[in-house]
DNA sequence: CTGAAAGCGCTTACAG
DNA sequence: CTGAAAGCGCTTACAG
């Protein structure tokens, strides 16, 4: 891409009657060149409009200014667009005040599934994943967690340790949901779970059973289940589980999008939300707001979990021999008319 | 970021018993190399785990794959995030499946203002411009186009000539919308304008134009106000024209983000929507379908746009003295509730 | 304070 | 078909 025109730092040395190795001293504000000296050359350079080549800079110094995101890109899943876009801002805004750019991994034709081999082919000094589905359990992260600095937000598989992480405080999260429901009057509810791979999923099963407990509340493995964050699977259990167990008076979702389904299924069974049902889903999607009913939700901090995720990243990378980090972010329950009013009793 | 242990180039020639030259002919699948020797070699790369050095590359190749974005992230610009998201997916996608990967320009640190520059100093092959308020004018693009494959979505100046873009039918469905209201009944279009330097802003203006003048009405240039596709400016202009105006009956929005606002003011107006005032969007975005009342708008192909863009963008860069090319995509109205059926007389 | 030299990891004429 | 050499544009010891 480069014109044949562009100055490069040989260049400057000639026009300023210096050399090369003073020049780059210079331009890099190096104390041992002499102040008049460093101004002839930044004048110089100024002059001939110079622009550093980055590739040539970072062959040597192993630095790109440039962080990686691996996003998985699956609808319905956890991380639907609107979540991603919110984190790619809040990345954008703080990697970039540090003076960094945001390199997203894209390219389908590579010929290895190593992420520490895409990582280094592209030179980018630590990544932020975020993952869904399968690609979360992926052996070939390990490798890549070990090499670089490396930071998830919410899609850690619980088969990893030692990995730094932010995440909503989903256990406390989930719980506050589900005591809700059941200060509502509610008992018997149904959980409708993510994946069984996600720790986030899993904090939000946890969470509904440590609220069953804590009220003295049986906890019924079969009113768990699985929907995968999909609306479409969450429709079928929805169908399903109404269907199967009798005296379900609320429906708890591990993602808005989930909820949605589940509410589409209880319409075509001809129950009303929150008349019949109450629903509650989890993220805080834009649309939740405005859907029919207004979704009682957990609301993740969206912005913040991205904000995090690139101040960790930063702090690694500046040193190298950083203690893992964990951040959880808080989320808190939005009450809407998904639940409506009902009362114990 | 690259650990000692990684092999290079030169460890596989000594390994393989070749010289460095042959290992790179092997590597990037040369036709002089016997088969025999490139298989060793071939054979040799995977054992050790060889990555090739992009840095390294790139220095000499002038070709990163790798295609850079600028994008402005004023809230409640034309582009919000929500279409953003949708962008950058069809981009990723896009370019992903030629492999390429994305550079988000995200640092702030910057010392210089040239977008030339800046790609320059990252080595991207080509960039997607999807700018939102003054940056759309900015001189400093002007050296960009000259110098580097460049496409924009549907945020170009009109002071730029010969550059390429995307964009939605803008003239052709503001048109469709306006006529829309006509044939509802309406007369007196209170016409909610973006800004006045987007090509885009200042087509669905001429929809609007065109539209009355084919029913022979009157265009009243009081009646064309510029919200800067903001919710909030929408909100005052509303309801300053509502003041200052008699007998308006709907209101053609260049934006949904500014239809919202202007619902907003004239409910604060005690006027309702349908019944008393149509309202038509612009964009589609997520919520517009679930808005109360559900928002009659015009949808974008917004995975369709940068699709399209990047495509574009890939052929120019293989092929350097290509062509200035513009895709307008288009753009269809969809009807919802928020002009009502009003019928004529 | 300054500069000559080596080298980062690769590719590309060129000679054989 | 193969390899030695030059060079992409920069930085970094090192010597002066």
């Amino acid at each position: 891409m480069r014109d044949r025109t562009m100055a490069n730092i040989r260049d400057i040395a000639k026009a300023a009657g210096v050399s090369v190795s003073t020049v780059s001293k210079a331009l890099n504000g190096y104390s041992d060149v002499k102040k008049k000296t460093r101004e002839l050359v930044l004048n110089v350079a100024k002059e001939l409009d110079y622009l550093p080549n980055v590739m040539a800079r970072g062959l040597i110094t192993k630095k790109s200014n440039t962080i990686g995101i691996f996003f998985g890109d699956q609808q319905n899943s956890g991380f639907d667009y609107p979540f991603f876009s919110d984190l790619i801002r809040s990345i954008k805004d703080t990697a970039g005040a540090a003076g960094y750019d945001i390199l997203i991994f894209a390219n389908q034709k590579r010929s290895t599934s190593s992420y520490k081999t895409i990582c280094y082919e592209k030179g980018v000094d630590g990544v932020i994943l975020i993952l869904t589905g399968d690609q979360r359990a992926d052996e070939n992260i390990r490798e890549l967690h070990e090499s670089l600095p490396t930071v998830y937000i919410d899609s850690v598989s619980h088969k990893f340790n030692n990995v730094n992480f932010v995440e909503s405080d989903n256990l406390t999260a989930a719980a506050e949901a589900v005591e809700h429901l059941i200060q509502l009057g509610h008992t018997k509810i149904l959980k409708l779970a993510g994946d069984d791979v996600a720790k986030a999923s899993y904090d939000r099963v946890e969470g509904y059973k440590k609220a069953l407990q804590k009220h003295g509340l049986e906890v019924n493995n079969d009113l768990i289940v699985y929907g995968e964050f999909s609306k479409e699977k969450a429709y079928q259990l929805t169908k399903r589980a109404f269907s199967k167990h009798n005296g379900i008076t609320a429906v708890f979702s591990s993602s808005d999008m989930m909820a949605f389904g589940a509410i589409e299924a209880l319409r075509d069974l001809g129950l009303r939300v929150p008349e019949d049902i109450a629903v509650v889903g989890f993220d805080d999607l834009d649309q939740s707001r405005l859907f029919d009913p207004p979704l009682t939700t957990v609301h993740q901090q969206r912005y913040k979990m991205g904000e995090t995720a690139a101040k960790i990243l930063l702090q690694l990378i500046d040193n190298e021999n950083g203690i893992t980090q964990n951040a959880r972010i808080p989320a808190s329950l939005i009450i809407r008319e998904s639940c409506g009013m009902k009362r114990r009793n």
